[in-house]
DNA sequence: ATAGGGTTAG
């Protein structure tokens, strides 16, 4: 315990009556007490330590010395009540109301604005009902609250029955129409208004650009100069973001230098719009510079220089500046974390997401549904689904993104039965699924070959008023239709659809003829697909596969001059996996890699005992035209088998090993991989293009459908 | 100086 007399003593001596409040506010209550007694109660103290702890929002400490004074004035109640309110504690608030004695109309107005910041708007209404004398601010107050809880047409009523409107009144009912997504009834207001100020012209700005119409709102801005008005610090971040928005790189350079000129480069807020604007218009060297000029940065600020890091690409750096932002004491934020862990993602780097994750715990921010969300994709994306979920099942309050998210992950890895559990839960709590929910619902369906549930899902879905129906969900019935044999029914529900097939929609229906051998369908497929998509290669290669399967290689030598003809080149197959921070990549039949010779050695042994447990390559997946031994030695060395080669001379015994794949995995790997991680007693996680295999103990997740 | 109107990162 601190000797408080001493330290007392000092601070009298140093300080000035306002600096020593201020420092005494640091240490307990009861040194409070005896504060108040030393100083003789002066009624200065009482306030000053009762604001300075309403500020630091101690409402107990404040309410203690609240009550050591004899006769609190209207005003000193009305803070009280303010920050009750504040702090949610509605309550305490409403009741320290009623017992005053005498009430003026700002503290009815406090006591309004109270109630509605703590979600009662009811209970507000009461009062604006209630209350002797209303003035404009409690009309504007009470409009404003109605606005907040959606309630147009109530505020509309209550600001044509007030008896005087001024500015302040017009520019509520104008930022409320845009808050309520009525556009046009603000562009009315405003052009009705009979003054305007400032703010009137920003909120129009902001709330035009955040609708989406960024044009018309640059358009005023330049109304709104021409007019006289005078800009203000926020203004120009508005107008800044607008041009971010555009994005119009020569606009917002010009608005740059009148924020210059005017000396405005100097607040936060427009230098965070500044460096979204030019990363946005991919300057990203301007984007420092401006980031780097300013002095007083805030985490808003850093979090736009790492975002737009993020945004041109250049993950490497956008972690940086995380990191170097923990290393100056600016705490990140759910944002920071987001754009820092979606670097993370596209990178594909696990090891710094968990470090970031670590960070986020300490911080308490692993349960927000942002940072949650964004962790989810990571972990989901490098293989592990199972910390997804557990993090999933941690989050506070989960939105509609956290459930598309763990929907959308769980479908990726083939745990479909999960994917429909947490939709029935998404359900039961009340949440709308939307567009998204169903795409992961139906590539859930159609990764495990659920026809009887993706055809439920279909209609549940077509059904359903706020959902509209997409090309991807057409593509992914179709898929569904289709890998299950049923190629009639999908080339029926393409010929139906609403809308016109794309090329996603027909690719579907071609690789289920692939899988099927449909050949005539395959070609009419392919042909529509020729036809909206002369370049699209993973149709000739789908084509082309299909006929190489069937030892029509006359075929495949066709489509391969086609190819040729009309320069479009196959994608070349590579795998992938991280050790250490490093990316270790590798190509089909590859000898660059420095472990080659250790890789080889290793897939041959594991060749042998593939042998000796029965195991015969599958020549259909070879796909050239060579000799049948030949194929046998291509397919072994395809790029996912040296990837998890090199994972097994690398890694501890019985670790798991996760590998990346551009293309699709083969039929033949796929077998061999299944038996390959039994033989070597791991888990194989490999992702290929289109989802996840987690092979275990001779089984695929993917059940051997995919 | 106890009450009402516009702004930044995702």
């Amino acid at each position: 315990m601190v000797a408080f007399p001493a330290i007392f003593r000092s601070l009298i001596r140093s300080s000035s009556p306002k600096s020593f409040f201020l420092a005494i506010t640091k240490f307990s209550n009861s040194f409070l007490g005896l504060a108040s007694i030393y100083t003789k109660s002066s009624f200065f103290s009482f306030t000053s330590v009762l604001c300075h702890h309403l500020k630091n929002q101690n409402l107990d400490e404040a309410r203690f010395i609240f009550d050591k004074i004899p006769l609190p004035s209207v005003h000193l109640c009305t803070k009280m009540i303010a920050g009750y309110a504040e702090n949610c504690r509605l309550d305490d608030a409403l009741k320290l109301f009623y017992k005053m004695p005498v009430r003026d109309t700002v503290c009815w107005n406090s006591m309004i604005k109270g109630c509605l910041g703590c979600g009662s708007l009811n209970m507000s209404r009461k009062l604006f009902d209630e209350m002797p004398e209303r003035n404009v601010v409690s009309w504007t107050t009470m409009i404003n609250g109605y606005l907040q809880f959606g309630r147009i047409e109530v505020a509309e009523c209550l600001f044509l029955e007030m008896p005087m409107r001024d500015i302040a009144a017009w520019n509520s009912m104008i930022y409320g129409y845009f808050c309520n997504g009525r556009v046009d009834d603000a562009m009315k207001l405003f052009e009705g208004m009979p003054c305007r100020n400032v703010i009137s012209w920003t909120s129009m700005i902001s709330g035009l650009d955040q609708h989406g119409k960024t044009n018309e709102a640059l358009f005023l801005f330049q109304q709104m100069v021409v007019s006289g008005v005078e800009p203000t610090s926020t203004t120009f971040s508005t107008v800044i973001t607008a041009c971010a928005n555009g994005p119009h790189l020569q606009l917002g350079v010009q608005v740059h230098a009148l924020v210059v000129m005017l000396g405005y480069s100097f607040d936060a807020f427009v230098t965070a719009s500044l460096v979204t604007f030019y990363a946005n218009c991919k300057q990203i060297d301007e984007c420092y510079k401006v980031f780097n000029e300013k002095l007083h940065i805030n985490v808003v600020v850093w979090t736009a220089l790492l975002t737009g890091y993020g945004l041109n690409h250049k993950h490497e750096d956008a972690l940086k500046v995380f990191s170097d932002m923990i290393k100056l004491g600016i705490l990140p934020n759910q944002s920071s974390f987001t754009s820092a862990l979606n670097s993370c993602c596209e990178l594909e780097a696990l090891d710094r997401g968990k470090e970031i994750h670590a960070t986020a715990i300490k911080l308490c921010l692993e349960t927000d549904a942002f940072v949650a969300n964004s962790l989810i994709v990571l972990y989901s994306k490098c293989g592990n689904i199972k910390t997804g979920v557990v993090i999933f099942k941690n989050i506070c309050e989960k939105n509609i993104v956290s459930w598309n998210t763990i929907i959308v992950g769980c479908a990726q890895h083939g745990y479909s039965m999960w994917a429909l559990a947490f939709f029935t839960q998404m359900i039961r709590v009340g949440v709308d699924p939307d567009e998204i929910t169903f795409t992961g619902l139906l590539s859930s369906c159609s990764r495990s070959g659920m026809l009887q549930k993706g055809r439920c899902l279909f209609e549940y879905f077509s059904q359903c008023k706020a959902i509209d129906m997409k090309l991807e969900h057409y593509a992914c019935m179709v898929d569904i239709l289709g890998r299950s044999g049923k190629l009639e029914e999908a080339e029926e529900l393409v010929k139906n659809m609403p809308m016109k097939a794309n090329t996603m929609v027909w690719l579907a229906l071609l690789s289920a003829c692939r899988m099927h051998f449909d050949f005539a369908l395959a070609e009419k497929s392919a042909y529509c697909i020729f036809d909206l998509e002369p370049h699209c290669s993973a149709a000739y290669v789908l084509l082309s596969n299909l006929y190489a399967a069937a030892g029509r290689w006359n075929d495949v030598a066709r489509i391969r001059v086609k190819m040729k003809g009309r320069g479009i080149k196959k994608q070349p197959g590579q795998s992938w996996l991280t050790l250490k921070g490093q990316r270790h990549v590798f190509l089909s039949g590859d000898r660059s890699h420095p472990s080659c010779e250790k890789i080889y050695k290793k897939l041959e042994w594991l060749g042998e005992k593939l042998k000796e447990i029965g195991y015969v390559p599958d020549q259909r997946f070879a796909l050239h035209d060579v000799e049948d031994e030949q194929k046998d030695v291509m397919l072994s060395y395809h790029s996912e088998r040296l990837a998890i080669g090199f994972g097994l001379i690398s890694t501890v015994e019985g670790s798991t090993i996760t590998v990346m794949k551009n293309l699709r995995i083969c039929g033949d790997c796929h077998s061999a991989i299944t038996l390959m991680a039994k033989i070597v007693g791991r888990e194989i996680i490999v992702r290929d293009s289109s989802r996840f295999h987690h092979f275990r103990n001779g089984f695929c997740s993917c059940g051997d459908y995919w």
